[in-house]
RNA sequence: GCGCCCUUAGCUCAGUUGGUAGAGCAGCUCAUUUACACUGAGAAGGUCGGGGGUUCAAGUCCCUCAGGGCGCACCA
């Protein structure tokens, strides 16, 4: 054997690995590869495939298109399932888009109104749906362009959109036999409404942000015994009682008295109550009760039955028939009332405090408190087919040692807090897109089922649902449910091995798929609970349109390959936790694909005319340790792995190729293969061979693409079959 | 108010049963028809936010303080 001097182009090397490694031209092709070999259905999966690993793909939102963090959570999937799959598992990844429905419909109406100055009564439901649509079509389009340019290896035989024909049918299976169970009602109660888009919203689609608000003294009339403090003044035209606590001896004696007065040009019958939430230290110890327009006084209300006097609209105005506010927006009316207050020499104090602005997540409305006819989910009523547990019961008890599991742990006590937490759950919403309630209405009768009603004269409740109700139903709704037959064919699929997403929808949407599969099957959605972080930029930052600090994961893969936005994303970052990522970091990652393609370009040149020979034995002492110490690094990255530990995993697997392998292992080597004994070259062959193999390997799941295309020239024995990377088994 | 997280090299972060401090990037010195410049070698750089405690031993466990971030509930 010659020196390993030889000049540059080497010959009998397969010549793309002559050249720098170019993932633009590689991936796509790799990509359709993967189509045409049909693995990512687990169907197809060859015989040693049994069990099952199930995941979901988080449907993401029709609204436009991806982002760093739907990237990070494509990585970490795919990671997860790759992993899977290679150590003999029947994996399913099912991919799919969500509707959205207040975000999507949201989004189309700013650019209706900003193309052509429409609003959506302009056009109508049916126009309007239709354009919604036709944006939701396109954005889905670009999404699934972009799931593939990340490598995903999801079964998109069984992709599904959660507004879609077989999706509709789950959601109204669900409402009917919840509605049958009492879980799901129609009710007069007070509700979130937002009134930039005119639609009630969840406890959980307000966003509270910090600001200050006057606390202001007064009392109603001068005769009034008692004086109350507010920061919403105009609400107290809606006043019906004041609230002190039962054992306040400054007000003790004036419970159960009755007042009738004037206040701001309306009259007022004011109840004395005694009512345990009131706190005697805050203000004046006295609370104005506004029923209608005051999540707390309006229980207090229910707890005294007090009636409800509604004196704020849906377009936030007073509709108190009074001089002072009448047809007045609120902030106008509260000045107008201070006014009032301070003309009749009522006004007491004036003081600042701060005070938390409640605002609508999707269109930044403020949230305005008002009794509606709505519908609601039930999380107190004792269901008699799951034990007489209630739905807060069953998703509380889910999340156990023998149930699910959430990483990283601390999200359990988080959970758990917010079902302590957790009301009813109101579900309808006044916006056209999305599932239309399944309940018809003629003159007083109501009727809910699965199909319309036969007969004439029903009209269909106008309202859709909450867009995470369909949500809630997704880890079984992709697998058939409710078709039987459909679904008995991937009963095997649930519940689903994890489920991986952030954790700024663990009550959104983990919670909702907990509700919704421990009531209807009686199971647990998933095992384990994945939570990643936000991604962020380089400097911390909070991606935002406005701060213009977007980077586009797919631009990222254009440009520094898939597998570099993976390992840029992966690694580096915890469970739970917030990443910063740059281009920089991807660009890191590119060299390393390329560091990999210039090992195999060395290996596969020292090793002319040898294959890998698993039975080999002939090591030399030096390459029988370096041997068993990349397998030692392997068990300890396998038992990662079965933890959840990725980003730990590919640290190591990138340390090790890098400053192990190439660096030492690869530079020790030179001289070995130029030297006199044969039985030394032999067993170096065989290790630089054997090493690469195992790398490329275990790398696949984290680096699929440049893995894939380098596997299909590593030399096997002859007599071995070789499968595509994507099927073959995980090294140790 | 209740609760959670973060504070480790200039920057970004790893570091899970407690056992002599790690990586990437940046910077510094050197090498250069080399498998790879999308490179290599080397050196430098940290009292692991402050204080206290438990322990033979603490970045790691406990208490406390400070700064930053977040979630929930909102005192009207």
């Amino acid at each position: 054997m010659e020196p390993k001097k030889q000049p540059y182009p080497e010959p009998n090397i397969p010549a793309k690995f002559l050249k720098p490694y170019d993932p633009t031209g590689t991936e796509p092709r790799i990509y359709e590869e993967w189509l045409d070999q049909g693995y990512f259905n687990p169907d197809k999966l060859p015989e040693r495939h049994k069990e099952p690993f199930s995941v979901v793909l988080p449907p993401p939102n029709v609204t436009g298109i991806l982002h760093m963090g739907s990237a990070f959570m494509i990585a970490l999937e795919d990671t997860m399932v790759r992993y899977a799959r290679m150590r003999g598992k029947k994996t399913l990844w099912i991919p799919g888009t969500d509707h959205a429905a207040i975000a999507t419909q949201a989004k189309v109406e700013n650019i209706l109104y900003k193309e052509e100055g429409k609003r959506r009564h302009d056009l109508g439901r049916e126009e309007l749906l239709r354009r919604i649509d036709a944006f939701a079509n396109q954005s889905h389009d670009s999404i699934v362009n972009q799931i593939k340019a990340l490598g995903a290896s999801v079964d998109w035989s069984r992709e599904a959109f959660t507004l879609d024909e077989k999706r509709n049918l789950a959601v109204r299976t669900a409402f009917k036999r919840m509605y049958d169970d009492g879980l799901i009602y129609r009710g007069y109660r007070i509700v979130n409404w937002d009134p930039k888009g005119q639609t009630t919203i969840s406890d959980d689609e307000i966003v509270h942000t910090e600001g200050t608000g006057t606390l202001y003294t007064f009392k109603y009339s001068k005769d009034f015994p008692i004086s109350i403090a507010t920061t919403r003044p105009e609400t107290k035209v809606g006043d019906v009682a004041v609230a002190v606590h039962p054992d306040d001896a400054r007000y003790k004696q004036f419970i159960d008295k009755k007042y009738d007065l004037d206040f701001a040009g309306t009259k007022l019958h004011i109840q004395i109550v005694g009512d345990e939430a009131v706190s005697p230290e805050f203000g004046t110890g006295a609370v104005g009760v506004t029923p209608a327009h005051s999540h707390i006084d309006w229980e207090i209300a229910e707890r005294h039955k007090l009636p409800v006097i509604p004196v704020i609209n849906e377009y936030a105005k007073m509709t108190v028939d009074s001089p002072v506010v009448k047809d007045k927006k609120v902030a106008d009316a509260r000045a107008s009332v201070v006014e009032w207050l301070k003309t009749q020499g009522l006004l007491e104090k004036e003081e600042k405090v701060p005070q938390s602005l409640a605002t609508a997540e999707r269109t930044g409305g403020i949230v305005e408190p008002l009794p509606k006819l709505q519908w609601f989910v039930n999380v107190n009523k004792p269901i008699a087919s799951r034990d007489n547990k209630t739905l807060k019961d069953l998703m509380r008890e889910a999340v156990s040692p023998d149930g699910i599991s959430i990483l990283p742990e601390r999200f359990e006590r988080v959970y758990k807090n917010w079902i302590d937490n957790l009301r009813d759950w109101c579900i309808s919403r006044q916006i056209w897109y999305g599932h239309r309630i399944p309940v018809w209405y003629k003159g007083a009768e109501i009727y809910c089922d699965i199909v319309a009603p036969s007969d004439e004269g029903w009209k269909q409740d106008e309202d859709t649902l909450d867009t995470w109700f369909s949500s809630g139903l997704w880890t079984f709704s992709t697998l058939g449910w409710p078709n039987e037959k459909e679904f008995a064919a991937h009963r095997m699929y649930h519940p689903t091995t994890v489920l991986e997403t952030g954790y700024d929808i663990i009550f959104f949407w983990v919670a909702r798929m907990i509700l919704m599969s421990t009531y209807l099957l009686g199971e647990i959605p998933f095992k384990t609970v994945y939570l990643h972080g936000l991604v962020r930029d380089e400097k911390g930052q909070k991606i935002s349109k406005s701060l213009g600090n977007n980077i586009d994961p797919v631009d990222m893969a254009k440009k520094y390959g898939a597998d570099a936005v993976r390992m840029g994303l992966i690694i580096g970052t915890g469970p739970g936790n917030d990443s910063k990522v740059g281009e920089n970091k991807i660009k890191g990652y590119k060299n390393f694909s390329n560091k990999l393609w210039n090992i195999t370009r060395f290996v596969l040149s020292s090793t002319e005319g040898v294959s890998i020979d698993r039975s080999f034995s002939a090591w030399s002492a030096d390459d029988k340790k370096l041997i068993e110490e990349l397998d030692a690094l392997l068990r300890e990255a396998a038992k990662e792995m079965d933890e959840y530990k990725l980003h730990l995993v590919g640290e190591k697997l990138y340390a090790y190729i890098w400053h192990d392998f190439a660096d030492i292992i690869l530079e020790a080597s030179k001289p070995i293969l130029s030297s006199e004994s044969d039985a030394d070259k032999a067993s170096r062959k065989q290790l630089l061979l054997h090493i690469l193999e195992r790398c490329v390997r275990a790398l696949h799941p984290f680096m699929p693409f440049v893995t894939e295309e380098i596997w299909k020239d590593i030399p096997l024995s002859p007599a071995t079959l070789k499968k595509p990377l994507i099927i073959e088994a995980w090294p140790i």
